[in-house]
DNA sequence: AATAACGTGGAAACCGCTTGCAAAATGTGA
DNA sequence: TCACATTTTGCAAGCGGTTTCCACGTTATT
């Protein structure tokens, strides 16, 4: 029973030398002999000595922390992203704080400050946008950061992603492929600029290539969820459209459904596809056709990025777009 | 442009009081006039201070971190009982350290050492099972720890959850109620002490009630995917079963979808009931009833009852279950 | 008016570890 | 064997706060 937790004092009196060359043993400092090496090593062990990383932290000003900041861990879309994001930082020995965003959309702020003064030593970003505001705080703190998932538009800070606006050209320029000239679009928010700006782009290049003209009837906003998709259905329907692209995976899944119920056959009446590959494309009946976002890839590779820029690493390209792919399953033809 | 990072000293100098009143209003300590209090505020404000955590939790000895530990974040089930946490924890003030359980078990030893050298001040597992070792290494570090979802079998460790063995005995006994005699079980791992005895107890203790035998025939043991469970449907089917309570959704959802595909009609023709009520049972079609796991309460009131313990305060019962329902949708009659 | 009791705020000792610098120990070559 | 180079080690000053102990100026008490 350990009365009281062992320090390094502790440690160096025990193995007769003095905590410098505990901390020099600790930290793998070369300029130790190898004797004495091996004997505080023992002692180490013996004593079950763990080193105290805030100590640590406070006198190296490194905390081997990073913060990651995200809507909503049960949205499969970030928890894929931290999962990536999660095994590269434990790769090399960064724990993660993870901290969601709340409803109250004001205290991103607080947020960020709260990381700030745990010293994180640098940050992974998922949400919609990195406000002016936050930017201005995160530059003279110079803590580095990295998008995830998620776009600058001004390219100024870091990020990595995949090219929006051209997998949804590709998607819907297979659906013109197929013969449809009514392609629904169906998205989040507009006011976010990954659907409102990307995606909402590559859909309309899609539709001036073949031809067709844009028309903002066959644009729907809804929001990412099952309900949203089943509730939508009617006017997707209505509008004439004969296909669909959605964004999300939960909202495809709610409009393919009620499609399913109201007995239009997909893909036969109907074609769907989505966006973010989760596991939902595979639950569903007929499994959804995706673009095949690399999620997991995103968050590994941001992650990756964001140890170079601690490390102060020249950084070649501070905007990374990972390939995508699209996944053919049951729900297009 | 802040040259460099103002600490409490520059705080202190700027008002013109000593450093310690400075961490006094800082911690709301009630030792300081009125006016030095605003003076001092106005201060900080100025000067854009922002407290070191780390220096704080050296001194103080609290880090206001707890460490989460779970085998993947990409799991519904984890994610839940996650943001239950998270939310409460924020709520408290804490920020959560997330730590997955890789593949290579051997290391639970490891990240608990790591999470405790950052000086958490609590933790929650959601692992299969805490092993010996870890509870001693857990227990003269004497760092409060509650298991969320996840069991004790001694009940030494405090854990909240449902009651597994009773909300499957209901289940079954309502597919008994439906006139089934084989019904099969569809579970993970055995090993599982979730799996292979709180449920499988209920299970039985429902074929019991009604005087059907237990048959181990009728006993699955599969991967928690949707492959398996496609995977493992004839045989199932061949088993002579009519209805199947599933432990997990990917694995139900799966198992739903092979049997919808190969022309049985659930649950005209066969019944299904899963466990976890994750957003999956609301994307299958039909869509699934459940036994509904508070999961978010359940992370939520771990995260609360966490807190209790750290503050040293009186534990009334240290294994808590909470109540959960069923969901009935359109897999069940 | 002297004394007691507060309310405030300062001084300084840590918290456990890193690290620059200098001393000690060891090795090397002539 | 001695001077000098090279390893190894120890010393001690922080890192940025918290917190205990005290002192001082006020106000209340008798």
């Amino acid at each position: 029973m350990d009365k009281k937790v062992v320090t390094i004092y502790d440690v160096a009196e025990a193995a007769n030398v003095s905590m410098a060359t505990i901390s020099r043993v600790v930290n793998g400092n070369a300029n130790v002999k190898e004797e004495t090496r091996k004997r505080v090593l023992e002692v180490i062990d013996r004593l079950n000595y763990r080193p105290n990383a805030v100590a640590r932290g406070l006198a190296s000003k490194k905390s081997t922390t990073i913060g990651v900041i995200l809507p909503d861990i049960t949205d499969l879309y970030y928890a894929s992203l931290a999962k990536g994001i999660d095994d590269v930082a434990s790769m090399y020995k960064y724990n993660i704080i993870l901290t969601s965003l709340q409803e109250s959309v004001g205290d991103e702020e607080q947020i960020l400050n709260n990381l700030l003064s745990k010293q994180v030593d640098g940050l992974i970003y998922m949400g919609k946008q990195l406000s002016k505001k936050l930017k201005r705080t995160l530059a003279n703190s110079k803590t580095p950061i990295v998008l995830a998932g998620s776009v600058d538009k001004n390219n100024e800070t870091a990020s990595v992603n995949i090219d929006f606006a051209d997998a949804v050209y590709s998607v819907v320029n297979q659906l013109v492929q197929n013969g449809h000239k009514k392609i629904a679009f169906v998205g989040g928010s507009l006011e976010n600029p990954i659907d409102g700006k990307f995606r909402l782009d590559g859909y309309k290049k899609a539709l001036k290539k073949a031809h067709i003209n844009f028309s903002s009837n066959l644009v729907f906003e809804a929001e990412y969820s099952v309900r949203a998709g089943e509730a939508i259905w009617d006017a997707v329907k209505n509008s004439g459209a004969t296909a669909a692209y959605v964004t999300e995976d939960l909202l495809a899944s709610g409009l393919l459904n009620s499609a399913m119920k109201s007995g239009i056959k997909v893909p036969d009446d109907f074609e769907i596809i989505t966006s973010n590959d989760t596991i939902l494309c595979e639950v569903t009946r007929p499994k959804m056709s995706s673009i095949e976002e690399p999620l997991y890839d995103i968050g590994a590779v941001a992650m990756r990025l964001l140890t170079k820029m601690m490390n102060q690493e020249a950084i070649d390209e501070n905007t990374i777009k990972l390939p995508y792919s699209i996944v053919k399953r049951e729900s297009t033809r």
